[in-house]
DNA sequence: ATTGACCTGTCTACCGCTTCAGGGTTCAAC
DNA sequence: GTTGAACCCTGAAGCGGTAGACAGGTCAAT
C-alpha cells in the first residue's frame, strides 16, 4: 500500500497529475487509510502503467478509459484512428515549418544586412539537434511537398545554381529510392 | 468600415477567436460606430491578416504580439526558436506513433484470430491518405530510430524473412541517400 | 410596427494538466 | 510535549486558442 506521491513517482508523473486522472475517473479512487490518505495497491500501480503506456502513444484520457473500462470498446480501431491524426498534425507542423521558412526569407531580403548562408543555416539547425541525416531527410520532404519553396529557400541561402540544382536532384532521389 | 463577424470572416475565423485577440491585445481596439459597433478598417484588415499568416506558423499569441508591436524584438530569433520547436514536436508525435505500432502488434497477437497481413495494412494506410512515396519515408524513419520495433513490426505483419531484409535495407538506403 | 438578420458583451466548455489556498496528519528531533 | 518538516486532503482557478450559447440591442426592409 503506497501513497499519491509515491504512486505517482514510480509511474514518473507528478502527484497533481494523478489526482487529476481520479478526477475524470481514467483512474478509479483507491482504498483510504484511517486518516483519510490516498492507499494504492498492486492493481492501482498496474492500471497507471497501462495508463502511462498509452498516454505515451498521445491518446487522449477519454480513449484511455474506454480501452481500459469498456472491453466492447473498439481498441485497436482507437489507435488506428490515432494513428491517422497523427499523421495530419504532423503534416501540420510541418506545415508550419515551411511558413516559417518563408518568413524568414522575407525578413532577411527586407532587413538586407543580414544575410544568411549556408554555413549559418547548417550552424543553427545542428545546434538544434538536426543529424546530417535529419537534414538530408527535412530537404527531402521539403522538395517532396513544396518544391518551389525549396529552391527559394535554396536560393536565399546563396547557394551557387549548380549545387542548388544538385541537393534538389538527390533530394528527389531520396523520396524514390 | 466593417463589423466584427465580416472581419473574422474575411481572415477565414471565428467572432469569438478576433474578440479574443482584442481581449489579449494582439488586436487593438477598432474604432466604434455610434451605437457602439466595433468598426474596422484597412488597417486593421491589415494587421489580422499579419496576425494570420503568423499563426500559420504555429506561432503563439504571446510571439506575434512581440513581433508585430514592439520592433526591437528579435522577429527571426523568435521564429527559428519555434522552427527547433517544432521539430520537436514533430518527433514526438512520431514516437507515439511507434508506441501504437507495438500496442497493435500486442493487440493482434493477443487475440490470434485476427491475423492482420501486409496488405491489409497497407489499405488501411492508404485509405488514410498515406502515399507510396509517404509510407517509404515512414518505412525509412522507423528503420532510422527503431530498427528492432520495425523488424518486429515486419514480422508481425506475417511478411517472409527475406522480403523483411530487402525492406529495411533499402529503408536503411533512404536515409543514407 | 414588425420581422429577421445582424450586432453587442458575457459566460461556458474543451484538453491535460499545474498551482495555489487553506487546511489536516505523521514522524523525527529536541 | 512541542516544534518543524514533509507529507496528506479538498477545491478552485489558470493556461491557450477557439467554439458556441445566451439575452438583449440595432438596422433595413416591409
Amino acid at each position: 500500500m503506497i501513497t499519491v506521491t509515491q504512486l505517482a513517482r514510480r509511474c514518473g508523473l507528478s502527484r497533481s497529475t494523478v489526482l487529476y486522472y481520479e478526477s475524470v475517473r481514467v483512474l478509479k479512487p483507491p482504498l483510504r487509510t484511517s486518516s483519510n490518505y490516498r492507499a494504492y495497491g498492486e492493481k492501482d500501480v498496474a492500471r497507471l502503467e497501462q495508463i502511462c503506456v498509452f498516454r505515451n502513444a498521445g491518446l487522449g484520457l477519454g480513449d484511455i478509459r474506454a480501452i481500459l473500462d469498456r472491453p466492447e470498446s473498439d481498441a485497436s480501431g482507437i489507435l488506428k484512428r490515432r494513428l491517422v491524426e497523427l499523421n495530419a498534425e504532423i503534416q501540420a507542423l510541418r506545415g508550419h515549418q515551411r511558413a516559417i521558412l518563408k518568413l524568414l526569407q522575407h525578413k532577411f531580403s527586407l532587413g538586407r544586412k543580414k544575410v544568411i548562408t549556408k554555413e549559418k543555416w547548417v550552424a543553427i539547425m545542428k545546434a538544434s539537434g538536426f543529424s546530417e541525416a535529419d537534414m538530408r531527410k527535412w530537404h527531402a520532404e521539403f522538395e517532396r511537398s513544396a518544391p518551389e519553396e525549396h529552391q527559394e529557400f535554396l536560393a536565399f541561402l546563396h547557394i551557387p545554381k549548380d549545387q542548388i540544382r544538385s541537393i534538389r536532384k538527390w533530394s528527389r532521389k531520396e523520396q524514390r529510392a
